[in-house]
DNA sequence: GTCTATAGACCGATAGAC
DNA sequence: GTCTATCGGTCTATAGAC
């Protein structure tokens, strides 16, 4: 049995060939993740991503059969920082503060440039996605939870209960491909965390005053 | 001198044959618009363009010497046609339902699959836009009436005075590009209308009950 | 010596341009 | 209707691990 230089469960008793697999498969997953949130899915190119990550197209296709299978590995991952994040959040807080927090967590993501942009209109990439189990068990536990904070903030007064909790939530994930965050850090004239404020107060208080 | 079947003012003291290539350029300049609001600038392709239009790709390049330039054709329409509606308001009104009036019109025009959909990070395409007199008139006219209002609806206490209105104009203008239309649509659980002021309720008024 | 993974040339199709 | 560039995807010779 070999010794673990680092205690991570899931690269435990794996040989040093598999663990390098493992690494590289992450370094690719990461420059697909920069890549697609700094030009999108189709100004992408198979070989501009393996030329960032340093090694040879066919090894590429070697881990991923396809362009699409690469930008789904890269939704993946988003998607599981973001369960992460949201189980995270201790279960006792109060429902309102708990959506905030996902909020913020998911413009600071996009503000970061991390957040991968699909074409929400092309048809092979939502068949990928919706095909991948790890997608869209992420994707149910994040809107389960999610749902269920906004139908308690309905009812205890928090949030607006006129409002259909489906609309609530598709506004809430909205937020990650808001293009008011590009275009205010595009002007210069507010820091990152200024503008998280102004998006989270547009999105829950609203244009008109209160 | 011709009689003229249509009173429209630009079109009068052409020659039929002036008019006939008008007549086709409008021809293209919607269908373009159609089919950008449907599947996207990357998705689009001429010669589906041409197809659509049903005359020869070497004829549209007789009219439009670009992909690019067909695409930013789409957009001064729009605004040309955003530019009209906003005229249309009279100047009396009180700010914020003229914004909201604005708002609202962009939000029919989005749900109604008229509005032209470009990938945001696409250079050329947003070099073509920011070179185009008309495209950037008309955005700059839109822009100062838009702000007018918002200072004055700052001003009088109808908008919140603590957003930058430069702020609220993306905001505005974000609602051209609102995923939530998409999805409430796809979901088919609300009508035109009740889509439209979900949306308007979650821009204006926010998440949190009032 | 064998075997795997890699590098990089290569192919075919698509789509923009004329 | 043709030309050409680009890009997703594949193939093969080779380098290096064991």
């Amino acid at each position: 049995m070999e010794t673990l230089d680092t205690p991570v469960a899931p690269t435990a008793r794996l040989s040093f060939k598999a663990r390098m697999l493992l690494a590289r498969e992450d370094a690719i997953i990461r420059s697909v993740n920069r890549l697609l949130a700094e030009k999108g899915f189709d100004a992408m190119t198979v070989d501009e991503v393996a030329a960032d990550v340093g090694i040879a197209k066919a090894s590429l296709y070697k881990h991923f059969p396809s362009k699409e299978d690469l930008a789904c590995a890269a939704m993946v991952r988003v998607m599981k920082r973001a369960q992460d994040f949201v189980r995270s959040i201790p279960a006792s807080g109060d429902p309102l503060a708990n959506i905030q927090a996902v909020t913020r967590w998911t413009l600071q993501v996009l503000l970061s440039g991390e957040m991968p942009s699909l074409p929400s209109q092309n048809s092979s990439l939502r068949a990928a996605l919706m095909s991948s189990r790890e997608y869209m068990d992420g994707l149910v536990e994040i809107s389960d939870t999610l749902g269920v904070w906004i139908e308690a903030a309905q009812a205890s007064g928090q949030l607006n209960p006129g409002l259909p909790a489906i609309a609530i939530l598709y506004t809430l994930f909205a937020r990650a491909c808001d293009p008011v965050v590009e275009f205010l850090k595009m002007g210069g004239q507010h820091s990152d965390e200024a503008i998280v404020d102004l998006v989270m107060s547009t999105c829950f208080d609203g244009l008109r005053a209160r």
